[in-house]
RNA sequence: GGGCGUGUAGUUCAGUGGUAGAACGCUUCGUUGACAUCGAAGAGGCCAUAAGUUCAAUUCUUAUCACGCCCA
C-alpha cells in the first residue's frame, strides 16, 4: 500500500475552511462555564505580516487552542487598527499618482478615498493571519474606525474633557515638518548621529568683550531671547545681567544665571531659546524670557527671522547663516561631535520642538491606578522584568499629546464659537446646546479639525471590541480578559494606555496577565531591516514548508526574555518533525490500527502499552504544565522528545514483532492501544500545529469515533497508572540492554544487522527475567538470536555489562576483542574517576554533618554501585587474554 | 549618564545549590517491510573572568570584562 506524502499547501486550506465553516473559532458554553478571552494586538491596515506577527500571533493561537480544549468557553477577538499616519499617507501617494493631493480634492472626499482603499487592501493582514491558522472569531472583527468603536472613542473624548482629564493647551510639542502634524514623545526615535558643535561669539554691549556659547543648531539663533550661564561658574559671574547682541540677528538678549547652564558642557554659557527646545522652554518660563518662534509649520524660517532667510528651509538656513557666521568673524571653531537627534518614527524627518496649541490627555493621573492595580499583581508581567519597565515608565509620565493634524483619524469632538470658547459634546447638537447656554443665543460653530492619535483608540480595545459602552453579554463574559501576548515594543505605547483607559472606564483591568515576547531577529541575532535584507518573510516560509513548521519552529524558540534567532534551517527541522509523524502514522493505517471509543485503559495488559502510557501521562502533564506557565518553549520540546524519541524510536519498534505475530489478543491490543496514543499526540500537538494534526484525525476517522473536530476535543487529563509501573521499568531496562548491545556492535565494527546470542554469565538475574517477559520484543528489536544459560566464552563473544549484571554476547564471526579492552579500560579509568571524587565526598565529615541525608544516602548508594561495575568490569578485562 | 538583560557543546538555546541537557551541525556505519524529510553509534563543555557565602557554586552575592536593549 502506498501512501501520499503530506502536501501542506492543499491542506491547509482546506482545514481552513472546514473550520470557518463549522463555526470552530465562535465561543461555545461549556459544562464547566470557565471562561478565556484574548483581544490581538490590532495590525495595522497597511501593514503585511512579517515575523514580529507571526511570533506574536502563533503564541495566542497556542493558548487560545489549549483553553478552548481545556473546556473553557474561549473568545480571540480579532480586528485591526486605523493607522492614521500610515494610511493617510499610503492613500496620498496613490493620489500622486494621479497626479493630485488631498488638498485639491478636500477632506471629505480624501477619507472617501481611504475608506475605498481600506475596503479592498485593509483586510491583507487578517487573510495572512488565517493562513497563520490563528482561530481568532473572525465573524467578530472589528476595526478602530467601526461606528461603534468611533463612538465609544468619542465618549471617552468627551468624559476625560468634562474630568478635566483632557485639556487644550499651548505647549512645546514634537513637530513633525513633513507630515506637519503633532506626534508624542513616544514616537520620537532618538538617533545617534555626527554633528558639529558652533562655537559662536555673541559680543557683549558696550564693550569689546565676547562670550562664546557652543550650538549644533546655530540657525535657532534667531529665536534666541538669553544667554545663561551658571550662577556658581566664577568666570562669567560679572557677566550676568549684562546685554548682548545676537550675531548677525543684531537683537539684544540678557545674559542670565540659571543652573541649567552646565559648566563643563561646551563653553559652559548656553543660548536659550525657549521656542525652539524643550530645556530652554522651561528656563525661559523660570526667567520669564520671550518666546520667539522663528518656524513655519514646514520648518522653513519664518518672518521673525533675519529678512534674507525668511522661506529658507531650516538647514539650508543653517548652512548658509554658519557662512556668514564666518564671514564676520563670529565663528570661533566647529568640533565634530556625536550626538542624538530626534527622528519622527512614521516620517523619519528631523523633529523641531514647536510651540502650537494641542490636546492633551493628564496621563500623570490616569497612571495612579494602573500603577496600584500592577502593584497589587491584579495585572502580572510574565517575565516580571517588565514590570520594572513599566514601572519605570509610569511613574515618570508626561502629558500624552493626543491630537494630530491630519484628516484620517477620529476627528476630536470639539466646536469653537467666534471667541473661540470650547464646547465638547458628543454631537454638533450637544455642543450647540452648551454654546447657547453659554452665550444666551444661537450661533455658528466650528468643528475641531484635529484628529486623535491612533493608540487612543487602541487603548479603548479590550472593552470597546466587545461592545462597550453598552453593557453586551460579551463585555460580561469576556471581560477583563485573560492575557495579552505583546511584544515589550509596545509595553508604553499600548499596555500602558489600555490600563489606564480600561481601570478608568471599566473600572477593572483590562487584563489578568501580559506576556511579553521578545524580538524576532535573523539567525546572526541581527534586527530584521528591509535596508538590511536580511527580512525572512513568514510568508514564503509558510508556502515552502508549511504554516505549521514555522508555528512550531517560532513557538519552541520562544523563551522568555530571549529573542528569537531564526534561521530557515529550524523550520526544516520541524518541517522533518512533521514528516516523522506522517509516516508514523502511516505505519499504524499499513497495521489496520484502528482505536475504539470504549477503550479501557485500565485492562490493557501489554508492558509496551503500559510504558507508552504512563510515559503520555508524563508529557501530558508536563506540557500542561508549561503552557499554564507560559513556556511554549519547553512544551514544545517536551512534546517533540515524546513523538519522536519515546513513540517513534522505541514504542513504534517494539510493536513491529506484535503486528507480525499470531497472537490475535495482542495483535489487537497493540493496533487499538497504538491508535489512541497516536489520538492524543495529536491533540497535545494540536495548539502547536493544528492544520497537520486536524487534517490526520479525519484521515484516520478519529472524528467518526469521537464525534468530533479535533480542534474542539478534550485535552488529554490522564492520570499515570501505578500497577503500570513495574513495566515501566522493566521497558526502559530493557531500552538500556538493546542500546548497550548496539554501542557494542557499533565499537566492534559489526554490522548492526547482525544477530548475536545472549549468555547470561550470573545467577541473578532481574535483566534475565525482564527479557523472558518481554522475549518477542528484545529478539527483535535487540537482535538476538538465543538466550542462553551456558557460560561460553571464546573469540566470537565479548562481556559486556548491563545494569550491573555480566553478559556474554556471541556473534557468528570473529571479534577484535583488542580494541575491545582497551574502550573498557578508558571506561574504568574514567569510573574511578568518579569513585574517587565520591569517595573524597564521603570522607568529609562537613559533609556528613550538613548534607540532606537523602543526598548522603544517594551518593552512598552511587559508590556502591559504580563500585560493582568496576570491579566487573575489571574481571571482563582480565577475562580477555 | 541612569536602568534592564544576556555570556553554558561548532551554532541556537534550555536547565540546576549535590552526576551538565536538547535541537541543528559534525564524524562513522547503515537502504532491515512507517519514515534517507530516515535509522544506529559516537565525538564535542575549567557552564565569560575573579573574589565571597556554603560541607558543596555553572546555579546565590559582589566586582570586572564583553555584547544587546530601553530611557535621558
Amino acid at each position: 500500500m502506498e501512501f501520499k506524502k503530506y502536501d501542506h499547501s492543499k491542506e491547509e486550506k482546506i482545514i481552513t475552511d472546514y473550520w470557518i465553516k463549522n463555526k470552530c473559532f465562535i465561543p461555545k458554553k461549556t459544562k464547566s462555564n470557565k471562561k478565556f478571552s484574548v483581544v490581538i494586538p490590532p495590525p495595522n491596515i497597511t501593514g503585511k505580516l512579517h515575523m514580529g506577527h507571526a511570533l506574536n500571533n502563533s503564541l495566542q493561537d497556542v493558548l487560545v487552542r489549549f483553553k478552548r480544549m481545556s473546556g473553557f468557553e474561549t473568545l480571540w477577538q480579532p480586528g485591526t487598527d486605523h493607522a492614521g499616519i500610515a494610511t493617510q499617507a499610503v492613500v496620498e501617494k496613490n493620489l500622486e499618482k494621479e497626479n493630485l493631493n488631498k488638498n485639491q480634492i478636500g477632506r471629505d472626499n480624501f477619507i472617501k478615498k481611504i475608506w475605498e482603499w481600506k475596503e479592498e487592501s485593509g483586510g491583507i493582514i487578517l487573510d495572512q493571519l488565517k493562513k497563520l491558522g490563528c482561530s481568532c472569531d473572525w465573524s467578530r472583527t472589528r476595526f478602530t474606525m467601526d461606528k461603534d468603536l468611533s463612538k465609544a472613542v468619542i465618549k471617552v473624548f468627551v468624559d476625560l474633557y468634562n474630568e478635566k482629564l483632557i485639556y487644550k493647551d499651548k505647549k512645546l510639542v514634537n513637530w513633525d515638518t513633513k507630515l506637519q502634524t503633532a506626534i508624542s514623545d513616544l514616537e520620537v526615535i532618538q538617533k545617534d548621529v555626527q554633528s558639529q558643535l558652533y562655537y559662536i561669539d555673541y559680543i557683549i554691549e558696550g564693550t569689546e568683550d565676547k562670550i562664546t556659547i557652543a550650538t549644533t543648531r546655530p540657525e535657532t539663533m534667531m529665536g534666541d531671547t538669553a544667554i545663561a550661564v551658571n550662577p556658581k561658574d566664577e568666570r562669567y559671574k560679572s557677566l550676568i545681567g549684562r546685554n548682548v547682541s545676537i550675531p548677525l540677528v543684531n537683537r539684544s538678549i540678557k545674559i542670565i544665571a540659571d543652573h541649567y547652564a552646565d559648566p563643563e558642557q561646551g563653553s559652559g554659557a548656553v543660548k536659550i531659546t525657549p521656542a525652539h527646545d524643550f530645556n530652554d522652554y522651561d528656563v525661559g518660563k523660570r526667567n520669564n524670557l520671550k518666546v520667539i518662534n522663528i518656524l513655519e509649520k514646514n520648518g522653513s524660517i519664518n518672518k521673525n527671522g533675519i529678512k534674507e532667510f525668511v522661506g529658507l528651509d531650516r538647514f539650508e538656513a543653517r548652512k548658509l547663516l554658519i557662512k556668514k557666521l564666518k564671514e564676520n568673524g563670529f565663528l570661533v571653531k566647529i568640533e565634530n561631535i556625536k550626538n542624538k537627534v530626534p527622528y519622527g518614527d512614521r516620517s523619519n524627518s528631523i523633529i523641531e520642538p514647536l510651540l502650537t496649541e494641542q490636546w492633551f490627555v493628564d496621563a500623570k493621573k490616569l497612571a495612579k491606578k494602573p500603577i496600584k492595580i500592577v502593584q497589587e499583581g491584579k495585572t502580572s508581567f510574565f517575565p516580571e522584568t517588565w514590570t520594572k519597565t513599566f514601572f519605570q515608565w509610569m511613574k515618570n509620565i508626561e502629558p500624552w499629546c493626543i491630537s494630530r493634524q491630519i484628516w484620517w483619524g477620529h476627528r476630536i469632538p470639539a466646536w469653537y464659537d467666534d471667541k473661540n470658547n470650547i464646547f465638547v459634546a458628543e454631537n454638533e447638537k450637544e455642543a450647540l446646546i452648551l454654546a447657547k447656554k453659554k452665550n444666551k443665543k444661537t450661533l455658528k460653530l466650528r468643528k475641531e479639525t484635529d484628529v486623535l492619535d491612533t493608540w487612543f483608540s487602541s487603548a479603548l480595545w479590550p472593552f470597546a471590541t466587545l461592545g462597550w459602552p453598552n453593557k453586551t453579554k460579551e463585555l460580561s463574559k469576556f471581560y477583563p480578559t485573560s492575557v495579552l501576548v505583546t511584544g515589550f515594543d509596545i509595553i508604553f505605547f499600548w499596555v500602558a494606555r489600555m490600563l489606564m483607559m480600561g481601570n478608568y472606564f471599566k473600572n477593572k483591568t483590562p487584563f489578568n496577565k501580559v506576556y511579553v515576547h521578545a524580538l524576532v531577529r535573523d539567525e546572526k541575532g541581527q534586527k530584521m531591516s528591509k535596508s538590511k535584507g536580511n527580512v525572512i518573510d513568514p510568508l514564503e516560509l509558510i508556502n515552502e514548508y508549511g504554516a505549521d513548521s514555522l508555528r512550531f519552529t517560532l513557538i519552541s524558540m520562544a523563551s522568555p526574555g530571549r529573542d528569537v534567532k531564526l534561521a530557515k534551517d529550524r523550520v526544516i527541522g520541524n518541517r522533518n518533525f512533521i514528516t516523522k509523524i506522517w509516516s508514523a502514522n502511516n505505519f499504524l493505517q499499513l497495521n489496520k490500527c484502528k482505536f475504539d471509543k470504549k477503550i479501557n485503559i485500565n485492562s490493557i495488559k501489554l508492558s509496551i502499552n503500559h510504558w507508552i502510557y504512563n510515559e503520555f501521562v508524563t508529557t501530558q502533564n508536563l506540557v500542561t504544565k508549561s503552557l499554564e506557565i507560559f513556556r511554549f518553549d519547553e512544551a514544545a520540546k517536551h512534546i517533540y522528545q515524546f513523538v519522536w524519541h519515546y513513540y517513534c524510536d522505541w514504542y513504534l519498534e517494539f510493536l513491529k514483532p506484535i503486528f507480525n505475530s499470531k497472537n490475535k489478543a495482542e495483535l489487537n491490543e497493540a493496533r487499538l492501544f497504538s491508535s489512541f496514543m497516536m489520538s492524543n499526540i495529536l491533540k497535545l500537538l494540536h495548539p502547536f500545529i493544528p492544520f497537520f494534526t486536524e487534517t490526520v484525525w479525519i484521515k484516520n476517522n478519529y472524528k467518526k469515533l469521537t464525534k468530533t473536530n479535533l480542534i474542539l476535543s478534550e485535552w488529554p487529563e490522564y492520570k499515570t497508572i501505578n500497577k503500570f509501573k513495574k513495566n515501566c521499568t522493566d521497558i526502559n531496562d530493557l531500552i538500556e540492554f538493546i542500546s548497550s548491545i548496539r554501542s557494542s556492535k557499533s565499537e566492534l565494527k559489526i554490522t548492526p544487522k547482525l544477530y548475536c546470542d545472549v549468555h547470561f554469565l550470573e545467577k541473578s538475574s532481574k535483566l534475565r527475567k525482564i527479557i523472558q517477559n518481554n522475549l518477542i520484543l528484545a529478539k527483535h528489536v535487540g537482535r538476538i538470536e538465543n538466550i542462553l544459560k551456558s557460560k561460553k566464552i571464546d573469540n566470537n563473544s565479548i562481556e559486556i555489562l548491563s545494569q550491573n549484571e555480566k553478559i556474554s554476547l556471541n556473534f557468528n564471526e570473529d571479534i577484535d576483542l583488542v580494541s575491545q579492552k582497551i574502550r573498557i579500560s578508558q571506561k574504568i579509568d574514567n569510573l574511578n574517576k568518579q569513585i574517587n571524587a565520591l569517595d573524597n565526598k564521603l570522607k568529609n565529615k562537613a559533609y556528613i554533618k550538613n548534607a540532606p541525608k537523602e543526598i548522603v544516602q544517594n551518593d552512598k548508594k552511587l559508590l556502591k554501585e559504580l563500585t560493582i561495575e568496576d570491579s566487573k568490569l575489571r574481571s571482563i578485562v582480565s577475562s580477555i587474554n
